[in-house]
DNA sequence: TATGGTGCA
């Protein structure tokens, strides 16, 4: 269905606003057609600030075909441009030049007299460029170096740089960075950027952090996950050592909650340098955003008022179908580029150049423009105030990709976008009173809501006893460590006290996920360690397919080319192992709708991970074409997320009972080959509870891996696979072991029944017995 | 039967 031009834009806003409506009505139509049959119940239980909050989202759902797209063929131009400003003044006078100069003396002052000081920088106050500096001009390089954590790699990098180069020196040399795959630092670095992942990593083989006589954490107030375990770390390792100073930054919102959690240590505030942006409020809320964006976007085109504008939309979806923009041809020229993490780098680059004169940018982004890229020139932001964040339910172990209200922080955060080279504007979807009674102040922080595997393995393996005393900022829920205890010990990563065994310790060594860590170790004693360390590696990477819009079935045949019928996870091998055999061509990867960028890194991350095998003498060995070795082998590390075939094409979840999808992307969605039993890498909810990257595998070997879970019972002449155990963590460690029991709170009288139902039928399956107990599932 | 917010090791 075409859209019709506007015929005088300028003229008549009515107009615009219909033809605006048009557009949005008929995605708000497919919308509610999508949404039957679509499950019910996408909304999600928070709890924050101990207060429990109910967020409801409905499901956005539209597929509008677009006509065939040409790739862009050029990437971003690295023209350095620097600003008339730098062009002038020496490197001298810009550091001077910098608020953070004006308070330089009371800042050393401060950290001289404290060994934790909160620093509340606000953008453009040069915090991040000038504390190191500063610290080591006061003399702090005597006797250790002076770190500084970024939550991204390209700003440890980008800083590390901009730094070398005031204090005269190369890069490496005094001053250096270490993100992961790269170390650019050497004896002589007395400066050192890095990511937060990465001195987490050099905390577990030097506790105390040696090294350092100070560590800057900036950008804390992003709380990720890494950050958030340093916090804890650091705040031990500043007790023990007297010597050590701790800086971290944070956000106006959230200095006092810092400064609480490191003991009531002083704040000190560094004013920033940015252009004041208005704010504009929705009067009455808005029933549908991308509607809304579009007229506002529209209403800012034609107003005649200069400067580009930044659309914050929750997804892709929504992207495209606010792109259609620019399809109203009698506007005045308008470019809308959507920014995505996904969206091949070629098309990602196009936001940063120039317009041509006399047409208007207009980008459409996801969260993305919000902290990890910054566009020069916007002047009016467009904030929908919805993201998507993943939310992990830790009791049926499936995360959710939803819709949720931004917080303040957010809002705050999208509004500054507006106002980093001029004055600025910011349209907000939603009513102030919506801003101020029904926002969180800020996001509920990364820790909170994700699978803690890694983290547990982690804590456990720097000595920490019991991880529910862990001192959190934000503890975690507690439902949530325990069961992330629990698949460790499943694993074989926990013995029966919850201490770390042998593979747990090896698993450590790995920056994996503890499943594919136990996967890569098992594969050395199954002899397919080369081939697993592939597919661990392809596993290890955002998506490998490119879909773009408008070629959906070209890409979905050449997609079907690499398929193996029984297994994405040999899909993924196969791809790899043509990849090489056309020498890791990007050529190639374009002809087949792959990313390159991710190939690139899956090599990066294969290799890295061959270095940590070498070193920990795993032998690497590879079963050429015996792929049942394999998908066993991946069976033995992943037999506690299985699913067995109900009808056709219907699954369900072997340990919970839970209707679970195959993936549309699944090698083995739609291809009338439905094996009777499944393993899933990853379950998630988006519009439907989707098992991603499945592999078929024998019953008989979900028992003999899994016993804890599964046993094979006689059902006339099939031999059948049931759930002998759908315990949840306590049940079955309680019976196991005292020592377990009495660091488990919810050892309660609640879980009392079970429990000796639980003994009673541990005794059968001691007696051998191959009698299958049926436990029902209750949520 | 129909598709992925953003980072990090």
């Amino acid at each position: 269905e075409p859209i019709i031009p506007v015929k005088d834009p300028t003229s008549d806003m009515a107009i615009i606003s219909r033809k605006g409506s048009q557009l949005v009505r008929k995605h708000r139509e497919q919308k509610e057609r999508k949404k039957v049959g679509a499950p019910g119940g996408t909304g999600c239980l928070v709890i924050c600030d101990g207060k429990l909050r109910i967020l409801q989202i409905g499901i956005q759902k539209t597929t509008i075909r677009r006509p065939e797209q040409k790739f862009a063929e050029h990437m971003k131009e690295k023209n350095e441009a620097r600003s008339e400003f730098a062009k002038k003044k020496s490197l001298l006078e810009q550091r001077q030049y910098l608020p953070i100069f004006a308070v330089r003396q009371q800042l050393l002052n401060i950290i001289r007299d404290n060994n934790i000081v909160i620093v509340v920088g606000e953008t453009g106050s040069g915090k991040t460029t000038q504390l190191t500096q500063y610290l080591h001009e006061d003399g702090y390089t005597s006797y250790g170096m002076v770190g500084c954590t970024q939550p991204r790699r390209v700003a440890a990098m980008s800083v590390a740089k901009r730094v070398s180069e005031e204090i005269g020196s190369n890069l490496g040399d005094e001053v250096g960075y270490a993100i992961r795959f790269e170390d650019c630092t050497s004896e002589k670095t007395l400066i050192k950027y890095m990511t937060d992942g990465i001195l987490l990593r050099e905390s577990l083989r030097e506790s105390d952090l040696d090294h350092y006589s100070a560590v800057i954490m900036d950008e804390a107030h992003e709380r990720s996950l890494n950050t958030d375990v340093l916090f804890g770390l650091l705040r031990e390792v500043v007790s023990r050592r007297t010597d050590l100073k701790l800086i971290v930054t944070s956000a106006t919102m959230d200095s006092d909650k810092f400064a609480a959690f490191f003991g009531n240590v002083p704040i000190f505030h560094i004013p920033g340098r940015t252009f004041p942006v208005d704010i504009l409020f929705s009067k009455t809320p808005q029933e549908d955003y991308v509607e809304a964006a579009v007229k506002q976007a529209l209403q800012i085109h034609l107003s005649g008022l200069m400067g580009d504008i930044l659309i914050f939309m929750p997804g892709q979806e929504d992207i495209e179908i606010v792109e259609r923009l620019e399809e109203l041809e009698n506007a005045p020229a308008l470019a809308v580029l959507p920014i995505y993490s996904q969206l091949p780098s070629d098309l990602q680059a196009k936001i940063f150049q120039k317009a041509p004169d006399g047409v208007r940018k207009c980008i459409v982004a996801t969260n993305i423009a919000e902290t990890s890229l910054t566009v020069d020139g916007i002047m009016f932001v467009v904030d929908s105030g919805y993201c998507k964040l993943k939310v992990f339910n830790p009791r049926i172990g499936m995360d959710a990709l939803q819709v949720f209200p931004i917080s303040q922080a957010n809002a705050n955060q999208r509004s500054g976008r507006a106002g980093r080279t001029g004055p600025g504007q910011c349209y907000r979807l939603y009513t102030q009173s919506a801003y101020k009674n029904e926002m969180l102040t800020t996001t509920i922080p990364e820790i909170q809501r994700t699978n803690l595997a890694n983290v547990v393995l982690l804590l456990k393996s720097l000595g920490v006893q019991d991880l529910l005393l862990f001192h959190f900022m934000d503890p975690p829920p507690e439902d949530n460590m325990l069961n992330s205890m629990y698949q460790l010990w499943i694993l074989g990563a926990l013995d029966n006290t919850g201490a770390l065994t042998p593979t747990g310790r090896l698993m450590v060594e790995f920056p994996l996920d503890p499943a594919l860590s136990k996967m890569l170790i098992v594969s050395c004693d199954m002899c397919c360690s080369a081939d697993i360390l592939i597919i661990v590696s392809m596993l290890s990477v955002p998506a490998i397919f490119y879909r773009p819009k408008g070629r959906e079935e070209e890409s979905d045949q050449v997609r079907e080319k690499f398929s193996v019928p029984e297994s994405d996870h040999l899909t993924y091998l196969n791809v790899y192992m043509q990849w090489k055999n056309n020498n890791y061509s990007s050529i190639w990867c374009n002809d087949h709708f792959i990313h390159t960028k991710a190939m690139r890194k899956v090599r990066e991350v294969r290799s890295q991970l061959k270095d940590i095998m070498v070193q920990q003498k795993m032998n690497l060995v590879s079963c050429g074409s015996d792929w049942d070795i394999i998908r066993k082998c991946i069976c033995a590390a992943y037999f506690h997320q299985a699913a067995k075939l109900k009808g056709i094409g219907e699954y369900v979840n072997v340990r919970t009972g839970m209707p679970c999808h195959l993936h549309p992307t699944s090698s083995l969605f739609g291809m009338g080959y439905t094996p009777d039993y499944i393993i899933y890498h990853e379950l998630v909810m988006t519009t439907k509870e989707y098992m991603q990257c499945v592999t078929a595998v024998d019953g008989e070997w979900l028992a003999e891996l899994g016993p804890m879970f599964y046993s094979v019972k006689q059902a006339g002449k099939s031999r059948q696979v049931s759930q002998a155990d759908a315990a949840r963590p306590h049940r079955v460690c309680a019976w196991r072991s005292a020592a377990w029991r009495r660091r488990c709170p919810w050892q309660s009288s609640s879980c009392e029944p079970v429990e000796k139902n639980r003994r009673r039928r541990a005794t059968w399956a001691a007696s051998g017995s191959s009698v299958t107990i049926s436990t029902s599932f209750t949520t």
